[in-house]
DNA sequence: TTGAAAGCGGTACCAG
DNA sequence: CTGGTACCGCTTTCAA
């Protein structure tokens, strides 16, 4: 304790606060002092007072995933800034599991929870209603009258359709994932209005394989082909692209391709590298991050699903780069 | 507080942490109490007393990487049997970033940290030797006489060239990332020494393009043509996979084919999946924070680098899949 | 302007 | 066997 270093007992306490009024030298004094022999106020013993512990708690099922981690940094970017830290709670899919580590948290007396997932229409595996401390939900499904934040879908699907418009193709398709996602149907019809109500959208299930074989039954069923194809994921759209280059059409000369998540390992190794649409998973982490710390200060957040715009990145899979926005 | 609801004070703790002698009947009568008023002891004040906090610092670098991510699952999943949480740390590769995080570990009074990153021959860009806290590092360089966890290069590169001799394999050659990375010169080295020493190995990049490029030159320089092909890591092995496609090579009855890592979600999609090693990270990260655990709890640890034999997994791209061993 | 004392929520020791 | 009491490290109130 630097009371032994310093002269005086509580004081300390006043002057590294910056709390009740004291002579100006005497706080610098004890300031430098700390500062010198590196003295670090216990956040345990302070919590205890301030019901406080400058924690919160992060629950997610998405363990491999590419969707939580880049949240997961956000959160953490964004909340390391205000001396809160975040517990890591892998949780799977199991409800026990989860149930401990949620006892973990109050028991540590975390002054918030974020919980993330993989998709925005499943939730976790465990019931956070009604629990003492302030939830988030990001990129899961929270309980009616919960604070939500999702990417808008919508938003993507727009910008790569009218992109894909833009640059001057016509006969635009879109291959993407199970009609059981929400975002994959909020994804069609955002499409289908941007392309016309009869422009074909052919739901699969989320793989490169899929990709490859939804290139395989348009090139062979007859009819046009299409000159744009807006793709679900950065998987499907590479099953695309390769299986366009097996039928020796040139993408992006004869065709564009547009992914979604814009997965860099998988969107920049691609040949050629995806156009593709970017989630800002890691700004709708911070916002996740944010929101808690303002809940668990007892500000006031609006409640409901928030949606968080897109963005389009440019490559080299649809051709037209020289005309950016 | 129970005390209101119980008839006593202190004796409720006696009777929760099942510690000092007394009437059976009146600890079971405070226990089914507090298990129904759903009292939990606050973490905090406890960890006041006892100095430890029940937390550890899992500090990384790697954002997007496929490495960290089971590792870290490997860590939560050992330690919350142990009621120990653990703290997320992203510091990208910022000191500063990294000596904020730490600080902020320190205050909160960690019982240790764990030090993860994406490569073994690196370190974190922060210091952590000489922290009143145990260190341990998983798959990243520690200082000298630290504990530090990584799985074996060696062994798993024998496992992969073993196995392409033992279904019958005889020209094999290794392609795989750069010499200034530890991993691949080691796995060069074991490659050898099973292959032969004149077994070729090719070094390039962790890409895709790089797999890619390395079969165009092999087949482009005549002599006799590999019928085994190991592969530094998972992304290569599909490179390479798709080159052999394009020139008619067919995997795996022509060539056979193994990759690294056992990233499940490139390994799993390449046609044919990969035969791959899998580090076994989760096991990796389970160990780590066993270790951790175990060195807060003043048991010592040998020091150095211990490493974790890898395994391998067959899947289809080198046939021989009846032949398990 | 500074210091003494009371607690935050527990645990541990010791006298009843 | 049980309850009183001191104390963990810090903040805060209040008196000196």
């Amino acid at each position: 304790m630097a009371r032994i270093a310093g002269v005086s007992v509580s004081t300390v306490s006043k002057a590294l606060n910056g709390n009740g009024r004291m002579a100006a030298d005497t706080r610098e004094r004890i300031k430098s002092l700390a500062a010198e022999i590196g003295f670090r106020p216990n956040a345990l013993a302070r919590g205890l007072l301030s019901n406080r512990s400058f924690t919160v708690g992060l629950l997610t099922n998405d363990t491999y995933g590419r969707f939580t981690l880049p949240v997961m940094a956000g959160i953490s970017e964004a909340l390391v800034d205000h001396g809160v830290s975040v517990f890591l709670c892998a949780i799977e899919d199991d409800p026990e599991l989860g149930k401990v580590h949620v006892d973990a948290m109050l028991d540590k007396q975390v002054d918030g929870i974020i919980a993330t997932g993989k998709r925005v229409d499943r939730s976790l595996p465990v019931d956070l209603a009604g629990l003492p401390v302030p939830v988030v939900y990001a990129f899961t499904e929270g309980e009616a009258g919960s604070v939500t934040l999702t990417a808008d879908d919508r938003h993507g699907a727009r910008l790569a359709t009218e992109w894909l418009q833009r640059i001057g193709r016509k006969r635009l398709v879109h291959i993407t994932g199970p009609r059981e996602f929400a975002s994959a149907v909020e994804r069609a019809e955002a499409f289908r209005e941007v392309a016309g109500s009869a422009a074909p959208v052919l739901h699969g299930v989320w793989s490169e394989a899929w990709g490859h074989a939804a290139v395989d039954r348009l090139w062979n069923e007859g009819g046009g082909k299409p000159d744009g194809i807006f793709c679900g994921n950065d998987q499907i759209a590479r099953g695309v692209v390769d299986a366009l280059r097996e039928r020796g059409a040139k993408v992006p000369e004869d065709v564009s391709v547009i992914g979604f998540d814009n997965w860099e390992i998988m969107a920049a190794q691609t040949r050629p590298p995806l156009t593709t649409v970017d989630m800002n998973l890691k700004e709708l982490g911070r916002e996740a991050g944010l929101m808690v710390l303002a809940l668990a200060e007892g500000r006031t957040v609006e409640p409901g699903l928030r949606k968080l715009p897109c963005k389009l990145v440019i490559r080299e899979s649809c051709g037209g780069g020289d005309r950016r926005d």
